[in-house]
DNA sequence: CACGCTTATGTCGTGCACGATGCAAATATA
DNA sequence: TATATTTGCATCGTGCACGACATAAGCGTG
């Protein structure tokens, strides 16, 4: 009775798990031209949008801990797309900047979010789907940050 | 007028992105009862369905690479979930069995789905969005899929 | 049979993710 | 004003992912 729900194909996890990996592999060689990653593209969208940030504020738009963005943001300091300086109104607290180079791949980002589109939309997939898709996400995401939330406060 | 694809909240591939890290967050409390991993349970979903089988058929079935694999293999080999045996006919192929261990392991999973899809379906995610985001996941699969052939092939 | 090509698996290096833990600055509380 | 607690960031260790490359076994063709 059970059984059936450990096959893979019964599986929601396993496709989301695939298609983020597929997705991300889909973006490389647009994002190769800047000489970046998937992760540092999300770190530098949210910078695009807001310049001059906390670590702490760029983990919790990208929904990512500390442990790792330490690291990510000191390689793209390395590669001076970022400066990192601590606050002066509170020490703990260290700002994200972006530098010129950082600030002009801009220019070149954007029209990966249209050639991306255009790889994916096809006759096999509609648009309406995915807004769906991405609906239905962001619905998941309220659900798993809350229920991760409670869980960690309740320890 | 390209300025907004840029934004976060535009994306479909952050949330996928997002989603699949909580997914398998999510998973882990109950996996960790079992002592492995999310992909090593992916691993050995595939083993219940189908004992034996190749390196090769392990890693088409997950969407893996074998460079991926092969040191997951060997960690579950080291954990006595599976046996690691080259095949006599074909010397080059590595034959993936379940150890005692790993086919008991089965029993205790056997509930994990079930609670998974507690967490997830409550009253803010709904079952059919879950069956369509599913059918969607899945149209994308197989576009990336095909996508990433061909492109290896045309090289 | 020799030689080139393909196939199956593996190694290496790099970059995430993340739990556990550390540490110093800021803040709350006695 | 001491001391405890919280907060923000970082380090460490482990386990994926994956591109590039290595290697050995099998296969095809001359």
């Amino acid at each position: 009775m059970k059984e059936e729900k450990l096959l893979l194909s019964s599986q929601i996890c396993f496709p989301i798990y695939s298609v983020s990996r597929l997705l991300t592999k889909a973006y490389k060689p647009h994002l190769e031209d800047l000489g970046i990653t998937y992760p540092q593209y999300l770190v530098l969208m949210v910078l695009w949008e807001n310049d001059k940030v906390s670590v702490n504020q760029i983990t919790e738009k990208l929904l990512l801990n500390t442990n790792t963005m330490s690291p990510l943001l000191k390689r793209m300091e390395k590669m001076d797309l970022v400066n990192r300086v601590r606050s002066k109104e509170d020490e703990r607290i260290v700002i994200i900047a972006l530098t010129d180079k950082g600030r002009e791949l801009k220019t070149k980002a954007l029209p990966i979010p249209d050639r991306l589109f255009d790889e994916i939309v096809t006759d096999k997939v509609e648009i309406d789907d995915m807004l769906k898709l991405k609906d239905t996400l962001c619905q998941l995401i309220t659900v798993l940050t809350v229920k991760n939330e409670v869980s960690v406060r309740s320890e």
